[in-house]
DNA sequence: GTGTCCATTTCGAGG
DNA sequence: CCTCGAAGTGGACAC
């Protein structure tokens, strides 16, 4: 990784075109080639950027040098560097990279392990049950024999809610599966979300994501 | 901007759990106090972060030096660090920031100037036809004089259709109206987006968007 | 401030 | 390889 820290001015062209005034900057150069230019404000998403792959050319026009980067595509971004502060280069090799937990999938796996936790009686049918316009994420039975869809969300938003929706239409057509009621399992319900759910007879469930991993048995939580 | 190459182990905790096993990274500190932990791969995400508002305060344990950074909710990162390569502080200023050009907004534009190429005999209403739930991208006119709302997007997904579907809903229960058709115009439509629309009986219009400015006279094209 | 929608989204899973 | 949905999404604009 080279880590430069120079006065530039930066202009994008490609999908949009966008340029930057002169300043001082950080441009980071990835071992894969790849160019990314921070600002020391903002979130982590850099100014400007071209991805992995691309081609960096020097020209020189007079005092100034001029990078050029290049993807197969039509982008290009083109970096004027005035002065330049600092230039190093470290090697960090390989990352071992990241190991996540407690995402939506996981929530997933809980509820199908723990249907009652969403309504009494209720019992699981099939995970990820397909339909021609996506699978629903679990599909249950409630204690009278009724299918019960449910959606599972870690925060439940209006989308969720329009996504059920849209199986549930569809799941409503299928005489083999009868009444369908619909139920939106979220960490989190917005308030906007749970009353369009409402308004559409889906139940909503807030999900109690620690009470319910303490329901499993805990073999693959220590590692 | 602090920047500091240093062999770390990192743990977040916070809306999920992630742990980053030793390696070599960067780790870069803005004025802000947000920190961001990139490896020398992927694109310009970093592998762990927190944003600003955020604390840092510094324990030392033995040798190791531990970095906890943490925001005003339940959001940790936790940096162990073992080696320290370089250490480097920089001022950059505050940056005159980015100036953007040509998205979704500049599609309209063209289609408002050429609404005979989504459909022929289209005339333009008005752009923007503002409704209770949002503004309609372009409100048009059929030859035989029925209303056409028209969604535009880069990338014609589920959504847009789903938000189209919301207009038009709105739309034809007003009786100045009267019948209201739908076209959703994208440069790409996804084919799932696609069955959608045809199903509540919206048209579907890919967009040239390289045609449509040709069309153009290019004054402002050129700058 | 909250809500909503776009993004040069990035990222991962699955067919 | 593409397609799709999720993200600790981030960012901008409207209300």
């Amino acid at each position: 990784m080279r880590l430069v820290v120079a006065t530039c001015e930066v202009d994008y062209s490609g999908r949009l075109s966008a340029h930057l005034p002169m300043a001082k900057r950080l441009i980071m150069i990835k071992s894969d080639g790849s160019v990314s230019i921070h600002s020391d404000g903002g979130a982590y998403k850099p100014l400007n950027w071209m991805g992995a792959p691309c081609t960096l050319t020097i020209e020189r026009a007079g005092d100034d040098v001029v990078w050029r980067v290049t993807s197969k595509g039509p982008d290009t971004l083109r970096i004027a560097l005035a002065d330049v502060e600092s230039d190093q280069e470290y090697d960090l090799g390989i990352d071992p990279g990241l190991e996540k937990d407690g995402v939506e999938k996981h929530l997933q796996e809980l509820l199908a392990d723990h249907p009652e936790s969403l309504r009494p009686g209720l019992s699981l049918v099939r995970r990820e049950y397909f339909t021609p316009i996506g699978p629903v994420d679990l599909l249950c039975r409630s204690a009278t024999g009724t299918y019960v869809a449910v959606e599972v969300k870690r925060r439940g938003e209006i989308d969720g809610v329009e996504q059920l929706t849209r199986y549930l239409d569809l799941m409503r057509r299928d005489p083999l599966l009868g009444d369908v009621e619909g139920i939106f399992a979220a960490q989190v319900i917005k308030p906007q979300a749970k009353v369009l759910a409402t308004d559409r007879g889906i139940a909503c469930v807030s999900v109690d994501y620690d009470a319910l991993r303490g329901l499993e048995p805990d073999d693959d939580r220590l590692f």
